[in-house]
DNA sequence: ACCTGAACACCGTTCAAGT
DNA sequence: ACCTGAACACCGTTCAAGT
């Protein structure tokens, strides 16, 4: 290894490590209680080695933003890899995008802060495109899951819409869903959760028959593929969430 | 009139321009570009004036909000009256909510910001409770319409799906699409390819089809609704955006 | 070359002084 | 009583000095 490469990598795991001070004080202050000061406070570096990783703070919320889609992208992979049907495949994206949002909520409010214009056009070239990278691997994962489905015949696409349009529906759905039910979360009880899982299933079902993507809801046991993603895809993710609930109970 | 009331009416109207003048600069500077004293810079007011209406920069942002939601109910109240079946009138409220999104697109955005935490937990409490009133408000217009569904018979409920839920699901669908495509309108990228009235109408049909609300996509002319809607509904509304656009393109 | 943190500019909020 | 705007505290960002 050259020490450019041990650089490389040191500079990474600097980067890594402001992140994830940035998200500890997030997490307990909000959004709008982060500053550069606090960041850098429990850090062995100044505020100006901050400025040599990002331009300026919006720039280090879209860095953030990214190093969330990467993770969402992982998880969708996992979905999309689910023993069952192509709707059933969808369903778990729904299913995966919930876990996920749960898991890190913080992040997924920053998602919503970091598509504003202020934010956005303040960030680096590079950070923007590496963000618009990142949405493409996301939709690349459902038009994979829709291109299964037609070609096995459980989907045939009316003919004014696109496999992209489809993708973005749900996509959309999904986004709406999470994002009206999130303000109820941050309580994080057992019964808010059950609520947007609840919902998210509703209209993830709602959709997918009105795109008359076999098998319909009535025609299958979706509270058995729920289990089943629990159980076996989603099982450390469901542990974490039990985990942190059951911590938080007893508090 | 008492004095009491003359001295409230004119407390109304400065608490309108205060409004006003940080919405102008939120339309060319947006949300981060507003400042206390950008707002008073054009107004016969001083700073701490600001501060006898609204408790802080928060307060404002839900104040405004809510302004914005009173629009939006007007909207959606006309959209309710509109002359056909239920699902037109519900179409309409699709319909409806794009338009508005369009026409005021700052504050679309607000509803956005003024739902994260950091906003809301600073506003007042007042102001917190006239929100959830406006949005009762708003939720009971979609009600009002799925009830019309149910009596005619157009619209039967799945067993596991309650009008609120119904009403919820379209909302969220709505807002998310809306919220999704708004910034991207002047990109390059899958998402801004497509136009935001055909995905919603799309999205909004998708969904009233899984919920079985008739008549079908398939059995109906909903470009014939839509013109209807634009050219008699909504008239005032589109020919606000057609002449905005056109002075756009001349510039 | 890279890091540091004092210094600067800016903005939300307050409050003593004015009417 | 209500309004004013100077003053204060805080925070993003810079850059001269240090290593």
């Amino acid at each position: 290894m050259s020490p450019r490469i041990v650089d490389e990598v040191a500079i990474a795991a600097r980067e890594e490590e402001i992140m994830q001070s940035a998200l500890n004080i997030m997490a307990e202050q909000g959004v709008a209680g982060l500053t550069i000061d606090k960041i850098v406070a429990k850090l062995p570096y100044s505020k100006g080695t901050v400025y040599n990783h990002f331009t300026c703070k919006e720039d280090l919320l879209t860095g953030l933003c990214n190093r969330h889609c990467g993770t969402l992208t992982e998880m969708f992979q996992r979905a999309s890899e689910f023993e069952g049907s192509s709707r059933e495949k969808m369903f778990a994206i729904g299913i995966a995008y919930k876990l996920h949002s749960l898991l890190y909520p913080t992040e997924f409010m920053l998602v919503i802060s970091a598509k504003t214009p202020s934010v956005r056009e303040k960030s680096t070239a590079k950070r923007q495109e590496e963000h618009l990278a990142l949405e493409q691997a996301i939709l690349g994962i459902m038009l994979k899951i829709i291109s299964d489905g037609l070609s096995s015949g459980d989907l045939a696409l009316q003919p004014h819409l696109s496999p992209a349009q489809v993708a973005f529906s749900l996509w959309a759905m999904s986004f709406g869903t999470i994002a009206l039910l999130h303000e109820s979360l941050d309580r994080c009880t057992v019964r808010s959760e059950m609520e947007l899982e609840r919902e998210l299933i509703n209209h993830c079902n709602l959709l997918l028959d009105g795109l008359q993507w076999k098998p319909f809801t009535a025609d299958h046991d979706w509270l058995e593929t729920l289990k089943r993603l629990k159980e076996e895809t989603f099982k450390d993710e469901v542990a974490e969430l039990t985990n942190r609930l059951s911590r938080k109970t007893n508090d």
